[in-house]
DNA sequence: ATGGTCGCGAGGCGA
């Protein structure tokens, strides 16, 4: 049984003593971790290696950032997105880094996504479906469809983990008339979020939780984790080779969110049965 | 309540 988790950290050095406890009890097997927020030099490549991970990152000095702990050989890294036109212009946001991990003779492939949250301050009369940072949302969504469509022949097991920054349907937001239009629930972005699962892709925390609704992040502001307002916006995108071998799939905010210095997202995560 | 709270890095931006 193999465990596969994802975590948006928000600094990996600021969450290092909580994210080396949390490896320990939770015992994943390969980690896909969110918003680094350090450069390449300042990532604690030691501690986590010491912990037993190789590693592989995609780094950006006080943003973003993004990275693949495995306790597998890891091979074939790929950072960034391609762009939409092919150009060779590289993303200068670090949101996406993906990886081939081979466990007992079986390739599977793994992607850490940072989706961009896409929010902004607006300016009077403007609307958030005109705002540069929801298009760049909308474009960065469009370059992972197409890539994840590029790479759909394969016929891999294949996880595309993160932080989505999109509550997938009603149930997984606190308060869905609240957030209709806003940003996390604005159908433009929902719509690009389900066209991952259109093309193939299945949310693998539904595979095992019909009707459920849990959370994955919770706003720092507003006391949010204690009244439970949060929304489910971190999801393992997997293919349907990968989804059949589910044996479990969960979150774990307990033990997690509710610490001291925590994150505001927690981890979630499935185990798979590779025979 | 047009705020609130973190993290980065040293003021304001991003979430």
């Amino acid at each position: 049984m193999i465990k596969i988790a994802t975590f948006n950290v928000n600094s990996i050095n600021a969450r290092l003593p909580k994210l080396l406890d949390w490896l320990k009890n939770s015992k994943p097997d390969i980690v896909c971790l969110q918003e680094l927020k350090c450069e390449e030099k300042n990532f604690p490549f030691e501690a986590l290696s010491d912990a037993g991970f190789n590693i592989a990152v995609n780094c950006q000095k006080s943003y973003n950032g993004v990275a693949i702990l495995s306790k597998y050989k890891i091979d074939d890294v790929i950072k960034n997105l391609p762009m939409l036109d092919n150009s060779n212009e590289t993303d200068p946001q670090a949101r996406y880094i993906e990886c081939v991990i081979s466990v007992n003779n079986q390739a599977i492939r793994v992607a850490s996504i940072y989706v961009p949250n896409g929010g902004s301050e607006l300016m009077a009369d403007q609307k958030i479906e005109q705002s540069e940072k929801f298009i760049y949302k909308l474009n960065f969504y469009d370059r992972l469809q197409s890539h994840i469509s590029s790479l759909a022949s394969y016929d891999e097991i294949q996880i595309f983990a993160g932080d989505y920054n999109v509550a997938c349907q009603e149930i997984d937001i606190y308060d869905p008339k609240g957030f209709e239009g806003q940003i996390l629930f604005h159908l433009q972005e929902r719509i690009k979020f389900r066209n991952l699962l259109n093309i193939g892709l299945i949310d693998s925390y539904r595979v095992a939780n019909q009707e459920s609704q849990a959370f994955t992040w919770w706003d720092y502001r507003g006391n949010s984790y204690a009244h439970n307002k949060g929304a489910r916006i971190d999801y393992l995108l997997v293919s349907p080779k990968c989804a059949d071998l589910i044996a479990e799939s969960d979150i774990e905010n307990e033990g997690v969110r509710d610490q001291e210095k925590a994150s505001d997202h927690c981890p979630t995560f499935i185990k798979i049965d590779l025979c």
